[in-house]
DNA sequence: ACCCTTTATCGTATTTTTACGATAAAGGGT
DNA sequence: ACCCTTTATCGTAAAAATACGATAAAGGGT
């Protein structure tokens, strides 16, 4: 997988309210199971089990099954894979930027 | 607009392999024109035009028009308040992580 | 004034996402 | 053994995203 589909991965899976709000849920709330974000999140159980699907494919969350309640935790790592993303668009500007300084110098 | 629903535009209009690909591109290339996005994104023309909107709409890119030539150019502080909305979901968990920690040992 | 380049928009088809209810699987408690 | 809770998955409907060609608008060059 390329750089840019790995953050477009990333990204897309975080792109949406539900699961914005699921994240920072979870952040909160360690290891919750798929329950008590449910009633946090005002979406029907299967929908909201669909969201922390396409979370953990994504590889953003964690499942760990405990027998029939199911928890979800936060990955880190994946996160700062995703902020790095963003910082290395922004920096190849930068570097851009210096460049053009640099031959408008010389 | 709340804090979620704001992360959840940026990351969705960044969320597509190919608006990655603009974003990098425009990143590198000072204020391209849309010709430019066209010729390295192997996309219709049309398409490459609906990325641009995304990505306008959702306030990442800023269009200059001149004339016939419309220029675009990357914005950062949108940039940044994404990094910052994802750096605060992963702080709520430190922040967790640390009330634990302190409850722990009084 | 004319043509040519550039690019946004329109119309449209296809695919994907999103949401729900219903169901099945899998344990836990008694 | 039985029921009850929990939750993933299936089926499905509606909405949104994605891609393209065709077209229109808007200047630039001669």
């Amino acid at each position: 997988m390329s750089q840019d589909d790995d953050l477009a991965t990333l990204t897309r899976a975080v792109g949406h309210p539900a699961r914005v709000a699921i994240l920072r849920f979870l952040s909160k709330q360690k290891t919750p199971c798929c329950g008590d974000v449910t009633t946090c999140i005002d979406l029907a159980q299967s929908t909201v089990s669909q969201h922390l699907k396409v979370l953990v494919e994504a590889g953003l969350i964690e499942r760990k099954g405990q027998g029939t309640k199911n928890c979800y935790s936060i990955c880190r790592e994946p996160f700062q894979r995703l902020i790095a993303g963003i910082e290395d668009i922004l920096a190849e500007d930068a570097a851009a930027t210096q460049k053009i300084k640099a031959s408008t110098k010389s």
